[in-house]
DNA sequence: GTACAATATATCAGGTCTTATATAGACAAC
DNA sequence: GTTGTCTATATAAGACCTGATATATTGTAC
């Protein structure tokens, strides 16, 4: 399970709260993996039964208490064992290809339409990634001082990056070849 | 849902069972979305329940019985309206990312025998699209006479291509990378 | 001729993830 | 002044998906 390792990575840095730890979540890993409050919550729960958390309450007045978890040594070794696991490919999910597979029916101004809209899509993230997202990047190396950790942090923005350019080209090329085509159902 | 409409679009090309449908997945959108039976079974009953399919059952008397489904006017209407509805970009979940970016405690050599190991991968699978997918695409083409929406199935498979090629310069480009840093934990 | 894989069909248990709901203070908008 | 949104914390219901299991025939390997 790639959630539970994910918590762990984070723990591993410094102990946290189940909130805390989705900014993180949002914050620096949310262009290849997300997750919610609502699946962060339970999996500390089940992480804390299976040893490799502990947690501690911090009573508050005015809002609901904090449970700070901090990993433990069994967690410190599962992480490490997780991380030279090796892994085969994700499969991918992506909807919008179904769409397009089945797309036969649809009119030739329908097609471009949904996929100018997915261009635009992409160009958006890729923007957000090459600004934003690489900013805060670079602020977390700042604060935190992690240079060698802040090296594979990029990788991996490096990896969306590369994949936005990927869509990109292919989208255009679908509406070249689209509009190259002629009216109608036929071509 | 999108296994639902992905089902939707099978059964616009002919009735069949949940089994044909398996093994049109397999053969076809596989790239870009998989199902497994235990799931393809229990949403073509509610599928029935909803009005968006029919099912006949043809007797059979040395293996279990066929339940041949097929689509409906509401069906056909629902895939239609589906087909034209924008989607958002679907978000990533890629495990071997979360290996990279919490990787800054593996020894250099580690990380690289990971990457190559993921570029051999995605070399295999590029290779594989390339070659015997496309060319089930075509078979495909010529059985059914359907070039309209041959070109679009071919689409979807320049997509995987395309994902595949961005995924193999990143690899490319992170072995190189890490193989000009120092050796040890640190720069 | 016996073991194993593939074809053909389907269900069930359980894990993962999403959506909706709950509480409560602070702060901004109008 | 009240509506909305943000911070902060968390649970519950249910949808979605994976992995294991079941059965019976046909074809392949050794």
């Amino acid at each position: 399970m790639s959630l539970k390792h994910a918590l762990l990575g984070f723990l591993s840095y410094a102990p946290m709260t189940g909130y805390d730890l989705k900014r993180y979540f949002d914050q620096s890993i949310h262009h290849f993996w997300n997750a919610n409050l609502s699946q962060i919550y339970p999996t500390l729960s089940r992480m804390v039964e299976e040893g490799l958390l502990t947690m501690e309450v911090e009573h508050q007045e005015d809002r609901p208490n904090r449970k700070v978890y901090t990993i433990t040594g069994v967690g410190r070794e599962e992480l490490q064992r997780w991380l030279r696991e090796p892994l085969g490919l994700s499969p991918l999910r992506v909807p919008f290809l179904i769409q397009i597979f089945f797309g036969g029916s649809l009119e030739k101004e329908e097609m471009l339409a949904r996929l100018r809209h997915h261009l635009a899509l992409h160009q958006e993230r890729l923007a957000a990634y090459q600004g934003p997202v690489r900013e805060v990047l670079r602020q977390n190396v700042e604060a935190t001082g992690l240079e060698r950790e802040g090296f594979f942090w990029g990788l991996t923005l490096d990896a969306g990056i590369q994949c936005e350019e990927g869509w990109l080209k292919w989208c255009e090329e679908a509406i070249e070849k689209i509009e190259a085509m002629g009216d109608g159902h036929d071509e």
